[in-house]
DNA sequence: TTGGTTTATTGTTAATTAAGGTTAACGCGA
DNA sequence: TCGCGTTAACCTTAATTAACAATAAACCAA
């Protein structure tokens, strides 16, 4: 099977060569771009598998490179990669489907999941068969429902917790960074926010201490790792 | 099938860019238009399937905008986008049949469930018998009647009642926000309609507790989210 | 290198605040 | 007056903040 060809499209030469090896230290084949009006041709050429685009560009902006590809008569998923600065209530009201942005700085772990989901998205079409419960030792944890079942007891959870048990079970048995769990449920990694994820991981580990093969490592300074048996 | 064709008057261009690429990836094609003046001959040209106009406008509003279409004759559906400020009692006398507004600034969301309720009103008038009632869980649900019929129990529902619980079926599985349920049904989003929201939630759970498999999950802070087994 | 000390980070539990849940009462138009 | 939509009052729970304990990495002196 062939890679999984990414699109990038960055005019910062620095940051782009950074993410540029980091997603294809990932297994991913990355073709970069760093002026706008040369993109289309690109895309045409090499017919990616996701586009990712940096909104301000010297030459032209990420949207109107977006409705270039989207006239290709293309639904390629594309993430945009906006600046803090930029009025991000605009953006994210229009993510839609496959479409998703991050905002600037971003983690490459961020990133990486964004780009997995969109991809899954495509793939999986709307909705079926998105796993909806997983097995977690004793517990069924059903993601929708925000509900964690062993035996005949159902503990409901929030709407946070529930979020953070299905970031560390999707990197179960991977580190997953604190950072990149505050920005991807808070929007940031500000002090408050990371001793608040504290008390969720507190409240996670006490759902889960009755099956002792269930493990939410600490990576002091890092993040954590969630273990199953 | 060829897409559904929106033309969309707007002057602001980094708005208009987001707004029609997110329309676009739902699978709409979108003509932009900036200039009030040339707005007419587009219309001719395309024959657009519905209109959304800007009300502010550099060269011509959107009213005259849209008497002028009216006048070619056309029943084409319109909504208009007003700025807070505006007074929108001359809006809502405006909004008969077809003919809906919102008022900036809005959700993606907003705006897709307008276009499709206006899109289905146009359509409904000539084909009736879409889907009409829908199964939940032990109840069906009868979105015209306004009904929640569960075995031979008939419960009918007051208009608030039905709208929030079709536009949480519409939804199901994913989350809908709050400030999009009350600017839908309210047309904004102020404390005490918020409040008057909690109450038909609380309402609408009661008559559904029957069945333990639908479940209105609150998502505190952000909206709710219905389950359906 | 060892053992102790410091410091930053995380764990834990409790207190606080803000959002929503529930029920009842009010007011208004068919 | 009846039903509906709204407002009000009081209650419950989630999310956040705070306070203090535990731990592990970093530092340092002998």
């Amino acid at each position: 099977m062939s890679k999984i060809k990414i699109l990038y499209v960055e005019d910062e030469l620095f940051l782009g060569k950074i993410v540029k090896e980091s997603l294809e230290s990932r297994g991913y084949e990355v073709i970069m771009e760093g002026d706008g009006a040369a993109v289309l041709q690109v895309y045409k050429r090499i017919n990616p598998d996701i586009c990712v685009l940096d909104i301000m560009l010297p030459n032209k902006d990420g949207f109107t490179i977006a409705e270039e590809i989207r006239g290709e008569n293309s639904n390629v998923p594309i993430i945009f990669l906006t600046a803090k600065t930029q009025t991000t209530d605009l953006v994210k009201g229009f993510t839609t489907g496959a479409n998703d942005y991050i905002r600037k700085p971003f983690s490459m772990e961020e990133l990486i999941v964004r780009v997995e989901n969109a991809l899954r998205y495509q793939r999986d079409g709307k909705k079926p068969g998105t796993t909806d419960e997983v097995k977690m030792g004793k517990y069924l944890f059903h993601l929708t429902r925000q509900t964690l079942i062993s035996g005949k007891d159902e503990k409901k959870l929030s709407f946070r917790e529930s979020e953070i048990l299905k970031l560390l079970y999707e990197y179960r048995d991977k580190i997953i960074d604190r950072k990149d769990i505050l920005n991807l449920l808070w929007g940031n990694d500000s002090f408050f926010n990371s001793r608040n994820l504290d008390v969720y991981i507190a409240k996670l580990r006490s759902y889960l201490k009755e099956d002792e093969s269930l493990e939410i490592i600490t990576i002091k300074g890092i993040g954590y790792r969630f273990v199953m048996g």
